[in-house]
DNA sequence: AATAGCACTCTCGCCGTTTGAGTGCTAAAA
DNA sequence: TTTTAGCACTCAAACGGCGAGAGTGCTATT
């Protein structure tokens, strides 16, 4: 893949293909595209492109539509940043200036996502694991039942319903209400179940020992359930319309969207290898997930806790962009799932805009 | 409409299209119900229930198809009430037994009706304006933003971050909550407006009015934005796949799903004209809503408040079952939405099982 | 190395024919 | 009066052949 012309051809051809949805013949590179050679020389091109890989025709006699590794290739080196509409920008602009709590905003910003991309968009709550604890608080809901709830200096309120069969003094629980905000206050949650382990210990909640360790283990929980718990989907219904072809294909799909502990973590895992951009793409089989064969996976984090060094290795070098300021351990990730012929450019900037409005909405949380 | 084997043949036509979902037969009628009379009869049968209006053909020379006045006649009338499969039974079940919060539990709930319908399930959160106060909390994010947290008896949670230019002093803030909480706990929140605004006036707290007035303006929020905020929707992919063939009808219906607003108040006044099963049943045009021409809506409401008698007329007077304990003034409703060919027998017992299980687990909360 | 020209190959859409399910009607049987 | 058997009729859907056209690969030329 030495020529320049060649990789101007894939680009032509991947432009369009994204554009049409149809498989892209010799002809109409030349005409949508300013190269300036003839339809033959394309040919030859093409052909060679097939040869590597990075084309496939569907039949003889009919245009060529790109693979994974064209794909690929096109996202990594060929891809023009393209700005968000003014229209796309306005609607984000709009919509962050209307959000009255944490979760109601991710909700709406899977939502605009979803809008903006045509696709399938899912927001993750910031991790309250990684967060800070802002507020603990127990309520009684009946004699033995009590209502846990948890705020994080992100924003996030988090609630657990725990049942005990040796209810505890009511005073005893407000004793331990204030213990544990004035010990845990700005500390990081993760810590939040040792350090009750330890208060049980004391001699001064002797008495209800067995009710903390409840709560201790309705603490450790949210480490194992947050994964599916804390997400928010939105726009599985475009899936449907849009072409209305290739129905049999989004079948596995679906069914994937279901697994959403899969999808976690393949959003994950992508975020944190992302490009220079601070934007992953999984493209097909690279999601490594039946059901995906036929998708792709953009994804970008948000809330980046400031104050590490960046450590994730960038996918490729070139093209380095001055305004990535920190690629740290995200608090949460956002990202869009659509057909391996969706549009790069604009799904990789609508995710990563959002993504960074996000993260501005934390951090004014946060201050 | 009046031999009784007339009313046989018709339930056997939609019992036997919904199961098909083709245009059904005389000879299909003979051969899977037990008739015992021949083909010809059931032909002639037919032709009169199509002059009635309770089925159409297609085309000449096809199967007969119900209308939505057939439809309307089968529930009414004709549903033989099917027990949950075992499996859905188990189902339901397990599931209510893994529940950590209100919020997590609805989103099952939604998830797990959209499941055995195979349909779209929608659970709406109990109407907060409608509970009690079971604790007030206000947590300082920054010097100028606070974030409002409404606990209810039905073990809602609710929150709003408010933004005020005149920070008032933390002590203020921590006497605010105390009085507040002390003078409301087990009172109608929507009273809590109402009460902000006195304790407001009263002189101790005369210091941070405008502060308090910015509370009260986001707690007044609440009675408007509740309605699109706090519901649940599952199961939207399952549109696209089914049969696959009705792509075209299927898109509008998707429009209708994204206005919240519009099937909130459907399947609120829906469930509170219901049947004597509780479960109320708007057929194609019957939901007065476009988009939803093809589609039928099937919802009930839970949570009953308890103490009140029955005021919403049944729809029908036979089969009454004497197990309809109370139909008074829900908290909330859930409901399943599909096309008008849905198998009600199967949705109206699904979404009956879990707005009882819902209804029993607001409960459990509550006592 | 690029281009023009050309024969070749498939897919797709079109159209007439066939097939078969299902009907309505009539005349006989119950 | 109701049910049934028989039969002619209708029409959507499936089938198969055909021509058009888009697009290719190859070869000869610039």
């Amino acid at each position: 893949m030495s020529h320049d012309r060649r990789m101007l051809v894939l680009r032509a051809v991947v432009e369009n293909y994204i554009h049409t949805q149809e498989p892209v013949g010799s002809s109409a590179v030349t005409k949508n595209f300013p190269l300036h050679v003839s339809s033959a020389t394309i040919r030859n091109d093409m052909a060679a492109l097939e040869e590597e890989g990075y084309l496939v025709q569907p039949h003889t006699s009919a245009g060529r539509v790109p693979t994974e590794k064209g794909y690929r290739f096109f996202v990594d080196r060929l891809v023009r940043i393209v700005p968000l509409s003014a229209a796309q920008q306005r609607g984000i602009e709009t919509f962050f200036t209307h959000s009255v709590s944490l979760e109601d905003t991710l909700r709406r910003a899977a939502r605009l996502l979803a809008q903006i991309t045509g696709q399938v968009a899912i927001v993750a709550s910031p991790s309250i694991v990684k967060s800070h604890l802002r507020r603990f608080e127990m309520v009684s809901l009946s004699m033995n039942t009590y209502l846990l709830v948890i705020i994080s200096d992100s924003g996030r309120v988090e609630q657990r319903t725990i049942a005990t069969s040796m209810p505890p003094k009511p005073d005893d629980v407000d004793r331990l209400i204030a213990v544990v905000n004035t010990q845990n206050e700005g500390q990081p949650i993760s810590l939040l179940a040792r350090k009750l382990k330890d208060i049980a210990q004391s001699d001064e909640f002797s008495a209800m020992r067995g009710f903390i360790e409840i709560v201790v283990k309705a603490v450790a929980d949210m480490h194992d359930e947050e994964r599916s718990d804390s997400m928010y989907m939105s726009g599985t219904a475009l899936l449907a319309r849009g072409n209305g072809a290739p129905i049999a294909s989004i079948g596995p799909l679906l069914d994937a969207l279901e697994e959403q502990v899969v999808i976690m973590r393949l959003m994950g895992s992508l975020s944190r290898s992302a490009n220079s951009q601070g934007v992953g793409v999984a493209i097909g089989s690279e999601t490594h997930t039946q059901g995906l064969l036929n998708a792709s996976v953009v994804s970008s984090g948000y809330g980046q806790v400031s104050g590490m060094e960046k450590d994730a290795p960038p996918r490729t070098d070139d093209a380095d962009d001055p305004d990535r300021s920190e690629n740290t351990a995200p608090l949460a990730f956002v990202g869009s799932i659509g057909p391996t012929h969706m549009n790069y450019p604009t799904t990789i900037a609508a995710v990563k805009a959002v993504a960074e409005y996000l993260s501005a909405f934390i951090n004014r949380q946060d201050s």
